[in-house]
DNA sequence: GCCGTTTTCGGCCCGACTGTTTTCAGTCG
């Protein structure tokens, strides 16, 4: 039994009960529930009382009691009673909510996805009150889209997406400028859509200029203020929602479709305290409506900091001082790259050069070791060549320090790649799992502890292994993970490739740890990843403290010298 | 179901858009 298990029981209830028609409000109750203890940073066993959470009283209480001790929940069993598993599916079919689900479960008695298709088809859909054959049209047309197209792309597809449509953007005569908003704008890690917010004077030919590009496959709504299309690329389609909006509601409106929901509701009860009223359109106060020049103007005017995009999420970022959190300016070295004397695309000498170019004060050359064959791993040989080549251009660059280093395979067994003799040699070592990610997580948390321990490792790299969006990575019990970093000094890095954003923000979240952000760049343009990677630590509220590359030149220098 | 310097009842964030309706319910973000 873990606090996710009980996170997961209260919003299966929610759902439940939303599609047994239960009051909205009782629904909500159970999910802010569900909210409050994800946010709070206690583990399960150090939680005396629940019911002394703000958004916890005396009735969920019992319902988490109740589960605790028995593993079961008579309300959920109840629910599950009257509402047959498959609706909880159809929640997913736009257009479609708890209502018409409801409706069409009563009156046509559909339990599965397929049934509701066949009634679609037979027209039987149409003849319900409320339900139109438009309704049916869309019904039929999501459950086909529902079985073939995913629910959510991750965030480096997102990207893609994003980059295709600004494209676009750029070249439509009319818009005055525009921004990305929504879940893309917040580095979400999956998101389902696309927000942009364009501001235009004139919306209708602006509107006719964007249905028209070649890429939009339909268009799913069209007002005055809004537009939603479906765009394609290769084998991909997403929903795009475009917002217009007048100069002076720019910022609120950007605000507004930023999110994410849960940050915006707190904002309006804020406002709502206070006697005043957000809305996209800007601060309704005493009658009159108050614009602003720049979010944080919007911010400050309900004497808030700037919040940045990546930190609103659960509405707590209001109430936390913010201005220590880490951002991409504070970030003075990379600690995690490779060259072509393992599997990156550049020289050393080009890394460097491109280090310089970001500014950076220290960078530190990290190749693959030698059991990586796939990955051309340096074994000692190469390595010292390495070390050596190093050492001879360093006077050349006295505006960076270029440190030695490797990124060495923690082998199936536990042993490390290089003896060491090996690491002591080198000025900095990481040490990563490449290989066996299927072992049981007694056998992972072997190997890491194995690296954890060594007196050299510096810091474990992409800690679990995981792709976004693809591979689940290996099993790591985060608690002992955690505890293990601290034990042995070993810091933990946020890989800041956007396939990987290793550890993820959830992870480090209260966690305590103490991190490193890097690129893990192949080549010289991945070292623009960092965006990523801070926007990972923001997620999570690290504060610049806790990252390592953040310290100044001589204090990473005097850190590194100084060892475990 | 939760909450309370309007405190044990009556609120709970706000607006756009669609489709079906003929003034608005449902859904979405």
């Amino acid at each position: 039994m873990t606090k996710k298990d009980i996170i997961n029981l209260l919003e299966t209830i929610a759902t439940y009960m939303e599609l047994s028609l239960e009051n909205p409000f009782k629904v909500s109750a159970y999910r802010k529930a569900a909210a409050a203890i994800e946010r709070d940073p206690r583990a399960l066993s150090e939680i005396e009382d629940f019911s002394e959470m703000k958004g916890i009283g005396k009735g969920v209480n019992d319902v988490i009691t109740e589960y605790v001790e028995t593993g079961r929940s008579s309300i959920l069993d109840d629910l599950k009673e009257t509402v047959p598993v498959s609706l909880v599916q159809m929640l997913k079919l736009p257009t479609l909510g708890p209502k018409k689900i409801a409706k069409l479960h009563k009156e046509l008695g559909v339990v599965t996805l397929e049934g509701l298709k066949a009634e679609c088809v037979a027209g039987n859909v149409s003849e319900l009150s409320g339900f139109g054959k438009k309704t049916e049209d869309n019904i039929s047309k999501a459950i086909d889209e529902l079985l073939t197209r995913p629910e959510t792309y991750p965030i480096e597809k997102i990207q893609t997406f994003r980059k295709i449509i600004e494209a676009s953007l750029d070249e439509i005569t009319g818009i005055d400028r525009y921004d990305i908003a929504g879940s893309a704008r917040r580095y979400k890690e999956m998101s389902k859509d696309l927000d942009f917010i364009v501001q235009t004077t004139d919306a209708h030919s602006v509107a006719e200029a964007l249905v028209n590009l070649p890429f939009v496959k339909d268009v799913v709504a069209r007002g005055e203020r809004k537009l939603s299309v479906v765009i394609a690329h290769d084998l991909d389609q997403i929903g795009v929602d475009i917002r217009f909006v007048t100069a002076e509601a720019y910022h609120t409106t950007l605000h507004h479709f930023t999110g994410s929901k849960e940050h915006n509701v707190k904002m309006r009860q804020i406002a709502k305290s206070r006697g005043e009223k957000v809305s996209e359109y800007g601060v309704e106060k005493e009658g009159e409506l108050l614009t602003f020049e720049s979010e944080s103007d919007f911010f400050s005017h309900f004497d808030l900091p700037y919040i940045a995009p990546t930190m609103r999420e659960t509405g707590e970022e209001t109430d936390i001082e913010v201005s220590d959190i880490v951002t991409l300016d504070d970030i003075r070295g990379d600690l995690h790259m490779h060259t072509v004397y393992s599997d990156g695309a550049h020289s050393v000498r080009e890394m460097v050069e491109a280090c310089i170019d970001k500014g950076y004060d220290y960078m530190i050359i990290t190749d693959h070791s030698k059991s990586l064959r796939v990955a051309n791993g340096l074994d000692e040989d190469r390595l010292w060549q390495q070390i050596e080549e190093i050492k001879k251009i360093r006077p050349e660059y006295p505006g960076i320090d270029i440190y030695t280093g490797t990124e060495m395979d923690i082998l199936k067994d536990g042993s490390l790649d290089f003896s060491e003799d090996m690491l002591k040699e080198l000025d900095y070592v990481i040490a990563a799992i490449h290989s066996s990610f299927q072992q049981t997580e007694d056998e992972i948390m072997h190997r890491l502890r194995s690296a954890c321990e060594n007196p050299y490792v510096r810091h474990i790299a992409h800690p679990t292994g995981r792709l976004i969006g693809g591979r689940a990575g290996y099993a790591v019990d985060f608690e002992k993970l955690i505890q293990m970093s601290k034990d042995t000094r070993t810091v933990m890095e946020v890989n800041a490739n956007p396939r990987r954003l290793d550890l993820s923000s959830s992870v480090i979240r209260n966690s305590g740890l103490m991190l490193t952000v890097n690129t893990d760049a192949h080549h010289t343009q991945h070292l623009e990843f960092m965006e990523y990677g801070t926007a990972t630590l923001q997620k999570g509220l690290i504060e610049k403290h806790q990252v390592i590359n953040t310290f100044s030149r001589e204090d990473f220098r005097e850190w590194v010298k100084k060892g475990k």
